[in-house]
DNA sequence: CCCCATTACGTAGCACGTAACAATG
DNA sequence: CATTGTTACGTGCTACGTAATGGGG
């Protein structure tokens, strides 16, 4: 058994089982992984996947569990890289972060220049998705860790540690009608739920804290468009499609191009922005170090705690507001 | 990074930091082991092993963290061997189980006969030794388990179920005066501390259970002779040695060679029996039936939490007592 | 002076790439 | 017919074994 059938693999399950894709993705040729897959299901006595004819449809249930011990091995693998890596040069590297256009424009710069001040030797990578991209990047290795705002749901075997909370604001243009009623009773759900809404593109959808304002209400939000970027949706909101719904400390409270930010943290719960790990992984100190520039609470015990399994103990309502 | 280099250093630190030995051990050459180890160290730029001169005295820090990893990432090539040969033959395979001398003649022949039948085509293998080999062989991967009586501070980072509880018994001459002081008084810690006596070698040290027993009260019992089979004990005892103190399972209570068994019950407190596995393996569906058969309320959910590594909930005091 | 780790060097095995082939929709 | 997986074959890398060298106690 070799390290690269398991990564052969499980770079099969992360390409829908197509040889040809995988070789590409891994740089090699298909006969090779064709062949080193055959060498690993002859020497393991056990088919790995399913095939009809020559096409790979399913993997086995052999399959499903060694792809699993093989991600494990392969992420073993990977903690004794970082171990070196670390002890090598404790202050050099790279630290890859997959994140929303909302945190890396907004969240992150101060973190990000205190971070560099301490560490200028290491090398940061800011990777930005929706959610499921997030997710995706975090899977595949591509990323150290990430920050996500929305769909836990996609984070499935990942130890989340709760950051912050956040609350969110309605982007309207001046002396819109929503803006008078600000000014008088208050924004409800009811009244937005009358106009088109411009919000994120993950911000949307039934599992999100958006969607079940509305769904708890019976009412179903009529959303004009959706973009991952508050740029993009102010444009569009100045542009009459409807009334921006973003998150909070994403706009000014002054008017700017003629739209108004109105606080609704009233109007929606808050949502809560995590870090998201990877099970089991290692990670390098100056990671730590970042993650508690993030977020203070999150000490270096406390991540490892999520680590090692056990869901650390974070009191979700003590977080700070934003 | 190699598989093999894996396998070489965690093979060092079991061999006393020896290249040579350690390469006689892998069947294979000093330079081979000597070579990989440096490729190693040279691939993750950090060394693992501090030399003088040209001698391996310890391991480094990185060295430590590296061949914990290595383990783990070595255990998941086992497990994925293991998933492969049970989907390919559930039925077909080899059980290892270290033990000791009293388990394997007097606990064991019941439950093997019964696994036998159920599995014919499995081949057993019984090690025999004192609770420190039998952790040495749990903790090298020469067994897929151990049954363990004590010494439980040998197997740090394992999981331990408890099987059944067990009592002991007093072996000695037709006629000798704690004979006659059972059928009175009955026999006491301090009337047994007055004579020398024959045990196991590993049930005599300070944190046995008998050797707290004694310690309690604040005696030390002289310990004429130790061995770890009950027939060594037996012929020692006949020979006028000292009084034996042996388990009651394995003994009968009608006198055979001159000798009788004095029930010791109510003198030590019952001993617990564990089945021990290396946390996060992964067992042949047949170990899981053997285990069951051994202690019944081991089933599948158990034994797969200890192994996942939450400590299950037995209530030690409910176990069967032998 | 013995034991042990490392360096030097030759070889055999194997992983990988190119090219040709088969099968499926 | 286009896409995809497998077989065939040649090559270059490398792990491994034998032999020789260097250091410590």
């Amino acid at each position: 058994m070799k390290l690269q059938q398991l990564r052969y693999i499980v770079a099969m399950v992360r390409h829908d089982l197509n040889v040809s894709q995988t070789a590409e993705a891994l740089f090699t040729s298909q006969p090779g992984v064709s062949k080193q897959i055959r060498a690993l299901e002859d020497e393991l006595g056990v088919e790995l996947f399913n095939r009809r004819g020559k096409q790979i449809v399913s993997l086995t249930d052999a399959g499903e569990r060694v792809v699993e011990l093989a991600s494990d091995v392969l992420q073993g693998v990977e903690s004794i890289r970082t171990v070196g890596r670390e002890l090598a040069n404790p202050n050099v590297g790279e630290l890859a972060i997959a994140t929303t256009h909302t945190q890396a424009r907004y969240v992150l710069p101060p973190v990000i220049a205190q971070f560099r001040e301490a560490y200028p030797h290491v090398s940061l990578q800011l990777h930005q998705g929706t959610p499921s991209q997030i997710a995706e990047m975090l899977a595949g290795g591509d990323v150290d860790f990430a920050i996500s705002t929305e769909g836990q749901a996609h984070f499935e075997d990942m130890a989340l540690l709760p950051c912050y909370r956040w609350s969110r604001a309605v982007l309207v243009p001046d002396g819109h009608p929503l803006h008078r009623l600000h000014r008088l009773d208050g924004i409800t759900v009811e009244a937005l739920a009358q106009y088109p809404l411009v919000s994120y593109t993950f911000g949307v959808d039934a599992q999100s804290t958006l969607g079940k304002a509305f769904a708890e209400r019976g009412l179903k939000p009529h959303i004009a468009l959706s973009a991952s970027d508050v740029e993009v949706i102010r444009t569009y909101v100045k542009l009459g499609l409807g009334v921006g719904v973003v998150a909070r400390l994403a706009v000014d409270d002054s008017p700017r191009d003629g739209l108004v930010a109105l606080d609704a943290s009233a109007v929606f719960p808050p949502s809560t922005t995590h870090i998201v790990l990877p099970r089991g992984a290692a990670l390098r100190g100056y990671s730590y170090d970042f993650i508690q520039t993030f977020a203070a609470h999150l000490d270096r015990d406390c991540v490892d705690a999520a680590l090692s399994g056990g869901q650390p103990t974070i009191d979700v309502d003590a977080l700070p507001l934003r």
